[in-house]
DNA sequence: GACGGCCGTAGACACTGTCTACGCGCGGTG
DNA sequence: CACCGCGCGTAGACAGTGTCTACGGCCGTC
């Protein structure tokens, strides 16, 4: 049998992604985990500290699907691909934990060690990121000086969120009637990609 | 004197910029404009509504700080640049009003005719990129055939909002330490601009 | 001058997150 | 074995929330 703490995340994750991440009350939560209102914060101290664990499992999931999609030995333009499929699959198909996991603000602060530590949380993807870089640029070197690679990698996460975050309320849906969504999507990605680092 | 109406939005850009967009209630709001809890009722039908007239405010305001920011006589290259910064700099100066503007989740559905009609707020803005685009695209033919203006605005967009987004939680000061903090943010608007529009 | 409609007030309701006091049941100690 | 202590979960209280409803006062109109 699970413990209770288990099954509170769980239960927490369910309901963010069924309902989003505002609808997710501390009490609805212990109701679907089988356990009284007052159950949670012995574990979790408050509200927010429940909210980060599951923002934690949630970074935990994205991190897996890395793991699981990208292949280490092919070409670093292939595994950046790779990288941005899993990340832009993952807000679409989990919606409710994509935003909750970069909701700082429902989120407990960095300075709290409880907390979800975005930092800490997202700094292994965005150091994968720069290294792949790195590789791409030694095996692909261009006339001029490029941009230092934290530089790069920071600007190609930059636009990989915001075609998430954009395509998530379907603004771009209308301004891109062109292809059909799947698409679409993909070559947003493929655009980021491009100007970023030219093959 | 200002209506109720009005009172009752000034007062909620107010707290949104002072505690962010969810920390407003509607009862703080009414308690800020001076009326009784009720009140608000009579001009917004919900919690939803308000917040919603609240970011159609903020839409009003950023569109007042490009007419004043961008020089319709300029190159166009220069344009963009220019509605970047602005943008950005929206963006950190009145953080919560951003935030709020793109929380789709707490405002009303976009069928609701009330509702903020987020598509038809960002839709101007949205079409002057891709105009620009344009322009400068004639301007600076290149060789091989370039993706459709309206793609290369959207990633343009959505490079530009997710600069925004993660500089907003602080995780790329650290990933960014090089410079000091004006000059790191407007290299990455840089780097979008060039990657995206090749000069 | 009486009337109707708009506006704002005030109370009720169900619900939330947090805090506190209370008991049950377990393991270790005398 | 009896006992105590303690971790775990329950249950109630409290302030506060958004929404709904009924109630007054003020206005312009007939």
């Amino acid at each position: 049998m699970e413990s209770v703490r288990e099954r509170l995340v769980a239960a927490g994750v369910e309901l963010v992604l069924r309902d989003g991440a505002d609808a997710v009350g501390l009490r609805e939560i212990a109701r679907r985990a089988g356990v009284s209102h007052g159950a949670p914060r012995r574990y979790f101290p408050t509200h927010r500290a429940l909210l980060s664990a599951i923002a934690r499992q949630g970074f935990a999931d994205l991190a897996a699907r890395f793991a699981a999609a990208v292949d280490a030995d092919a070409p670093p333009r292939e595994q950046l691909r790779a990288l941005s499929r899993t990340y832009v699959g993952y807000a679409v198909e989990r919606r409710g934990m994509f935003d909750l996991m970069f909701r700082h603000d429902l989120l407990r602060g960095e300075d709290d060690p409880d907390g979800p530590r975005l930092r800490e949380a997202t700094l292994p993807m965005f150091d994968r990121i720069v290294e792949l870089v790195r590789q791409h640029r030694r095996a692909h070197p261009t006339a001029g000086r490029p941009a230092p690679a934290a530089v790069t990698a920071a600007a190609l996460w930059a636009n990989l969120h915001g075609v998430t975050q954009l395509w998530g309320w379907g603004s771009m849906q209308l301004a891109l009637r062109t292809g059909e969504d799947g698409k679409a999507l993909d070559r947003l990605v493929t655009a980021a990609l491009d100007a970023h680092l030219p093959a």
